[in-house]
RNA sequence: GCCAGCGUGGCUCAACGGUAGAGCACCGGUUUUGUAAACCGGCGGUUGCGGGUUCGAUUCCCGCCGCUGGCUCCA
């Protein structure tokens, strides 16, 4: 991956709450980098920058900076077009407005730019920043704005006239020859002491449309000082490093294949033991809250999709159909109606209520070409998903055990998150007042888990409302992964029924959730997070065993036998070969112990321990140091002592 | 899907109209070493796939597949 462009991509990673966006009934938490929404900001951009050690705008104000953060990276977007502009005449202008980690502006062009371009475009901007500094705020009127706006030929700014509401005051911008209908502010000068640079290049539909003309978008960062330009860059490269497809292939981790077809992923040894251990871990503490595992299909009569609604809705979505003895079968696109039928199989009690139904579902849905990305985007994919079956007054409890089930489990993953509670809708079925019964559960559950909400209003799905979690990663990127979703729909379409205790027939009420999303997603995301150093009791390779001379393999080799006994993963790298190089190759591969012995070791029954990331080494006896490694395990501690 | 860029041994990269090269990895030999790469040698590529232009294509053109950065999308 390019630096310049992964910073384009990294630019942009703040929330983007998915209000107004409905989701299906099994459409649960797949985690994902946040869009972008240059437009709506987080509320949450400037601790999520504070906490990386970025300045922000509250943070520049108060150390005296003349203008926020915000309003310097505007102005630059317009430096950078008034460079464009000389660079290449004929250009018209798109928007370019501040975004969470810098700025972009929008350029339709007769050439295409390159990489290389961005220096030339840089150099000018320095140029014009000496030569013209003052910028310059002008009122006129909508007449006036038209009128030179036509001259110039600038379409898309004329287009983008007709969308200031008629009370609103019109100003333009201005520095040198060059000036930009805008709402403002800027800083007022060019020549104040900032820093910036610019970074990526790509394709941009005008106003996001995709129907309409796709310009070409720069994309660029600036701060106030020297070092949080630099800050910034570094943690670019930090990024960059971390990628889990790089990091993917360096640790042998997971691979997809163009003869096999883009979006599948296949599982490595390697990455396939974090997986077990996580599925571990997950099993365990499902078990632990009163699930049950069950298992359902992938492929089922298209009927059933017709049933969910999801057939009609979604179609777009799913694989299209295969003839089993002449009859139409999809490929699942989620669980959720297999576990719907099993619910039907026979008549139910409100004394068996709740049903905790978990089970980790291979998915499949088409995804367009573009939107592939390693693991975190895919077209097969477990979700790690379940379904509570339940009443409407065992609601608020159930809740609350996800809520904890959640909570313990991304703590575990040494994740920070907040939670949103996402009410109704303008389209949504289901009554007010059920609506309003199951938002209140939410937040008694919330309430009891001591879980602070943040308010997404109208940010529920049409069949009910949710919880979702956002993660924040060791990088302080935003991830969604959880959630807990209420669903009176798919009860209704299946016609799913309990025998209260007065006799009578009811509804129960389906919550969807999920813990992890998809383990694809997940794992990219916790290769990411931990930068490949896994923590002890989820590391593909938990000790390598390291004998100093070949004399000493035999002795190693036992140790690995005894720690494999006690189902550790062990790399004995007892082959012939030379310590250093062994040392250099465990470090490489972030075995988080390594065990090296020679005679002392093997003579007195020890071990020299040497922790990832250190250099140092202590001795230990061998049953000492399996002791450690099973407090670890046992209490999947984040770190190495 | 859209815009742009890219696709050379397992990996990282070079060559760019004239017989495809390096390092790492891998294999063999020598070496037997106390904490990040021993030494020597060898194997390995129909340059993503298909078509075209050319005396000659990895190089130029077209189509497809895949990847990258964004955009749109993610029930």
């Amino acid at each position: 991956m390019r630096p310049a462009g992964d910073a384009g991509r990294v630019a942009q990673i703040h929330a983007s709450a998915g209000v107004g966006r409905s989701r299906s009934a099994c459409q649960v938490g797949r985690a994902r980098k946040s869009t972008p929404a240059p437009r709506s900001r987080s509320p949450r951009t400037a601790q999520a920058n504070s906490e990386r050690g970025m300045s922000n705008e509250s943070a520049a104000s108060q150390v005296g900076e003349p203008f926020p953060l915000s309003t310097l990276r505007h102005s630059v977007s317009h430096l950078m077009a008034s460079a464009v502009q000389r660079l290449y005449p004929g250009v018209s202008f798109g928007f370019g407005p501040s975004i969470e980690h810098g700025f972009y502006y929008d350029f339709d062009l007769p050439t295409k730019l390159e990489e290389k371009d961005l220096v030339a475009i840089e150099k000018e901007m320095r140029r014009i920043a000496k030569q013209t500094p003052q910028i310059v705020r002008e009122e006129v009127t909508r007449a006036e704005a038209r009128k030179r706006l036509a001259a110039k030929g600038q379409g898309y700014k004329l287009e983008a006239l007709d969308l200031i509401p008629e009370d609103e005051a019109i100003s333009v911008y201005r520095h040198g020859d060059w000036e930009d209908l805008c709402e403002g502010p800027h800083v007022d000068r060019l020549d104040r002491n900032f820093h910036f640079k610019l970074l990526s290049l790509a394709g941009a539909y005008w106003r996001g449309d995709e129907k309409r003309p796709m310009l070409q978008r720069i994309y660029g960062t600036a701060f106030w000082s020297k070092e949080e330009l630099d800050r910034h860059i570094a943690w670019l490269a930090e990024v960059k490093e971390r990628d889990h497809r790089k990091l993917g292939t360096e640790l042998d981790l997971f691979s997809t294949h163009q003869e096999a077809g883009a979006g599948f992923v296949f599982w490595h040894p390697n990455l396939g033991a974090v997986r077990r251990a996580i599925e571990e871990f997950w099993w365990e503490e499902h078990q632990r809250r009163g699930y049950e595992p069950v298992y359902t299909p992938h492929v089922l009569r298209e009927q059933v999709f017709a049933v969910s609604g999801h057939l009609q809705n979604y179609a777009d979505m799913m694989y299209s159909e295969m003839l089993i003895d002449e009859m139409p079968y999809r490929v699942k696109p989620m669980n959720c109606p297999g576990h719907a039928i099993m619910y039907r199989t026979r008549n139910r009690s409100y004394r068996e209520l709740p049903l905790r139904w978990a089970e980790l579902g291979t998915v499949y849905r088409y995804e367009k070409s573009g939107v592939l990305h390693g693991m975190l985007r895919v077209r097969g994919f477990t979700q790690d998903d379940a379904h509570i079956f339940c009443t409407p007054e065992q609601l608020e409890e159930e809740i609350a055990g996800v809520v904890e089930l959640i909570r313990m489990a991304l703590s575990t993953f040494g994740f920070q998150y907040t939670a949103y509670l996402a009410t109704r809708p303008e389209k949504a079925i289901g009554s007010e007042e059920v609506w309003a019964k199951a938002i209140q559960a939410l937040e008694k559950a919330a309430e009891r888990e001591k879980l602070p909400l943040v308010l997404d209003e109208g940010g529920g799905a049409f069949y009910g409302p949710k919880i979702d979690f956002k993660v924040r990663d060791a990088l302080g990127r935003e991830w969604q992964n959880s959630t807990v979703q209420c669903d009176f729909n798919l009860p209704e379409r299946f016609d799913l029924k309990f025998t209260d205790s007065d006799g009578k027939e009811k509804r129960p009420i389906m919550v969807h959730r999920a813990v992890l999303g998809s383990l694809e997603r997940f794992v990219g995301g916790l290769v990411e997070h931990f930068g490949g150093k896994f923590p002890v009791w989820c590391a593909a390779k938990q000790v390598a065993l390291i004998p100093i001379r070949e004399e000493h393999a035999a002795y190693v080799r036992d140790l690995g036998k005894r720690l494999r006994g006690d189902l550790f993963r062990v790399e004995c790298m007892d082959a012939p070969g030379h310590m250093n190089k062994k040392i250099k190759d465990a470090q490489h591969a972030q075995i988080p112990f390594m065990l090296i012995a020679g005679d002392r070791e093997a003579a007195e029954g020890t071990v020299a321990v040497r922790r990832r990331g250190t250099r140092e080494q202590v001795d230990m006896k061998f049953e000492e140091f399996v002791a450690l490694l099973e407090r670890l395990r046992r209490t999947r501690s984040l770190e190495l002592n």
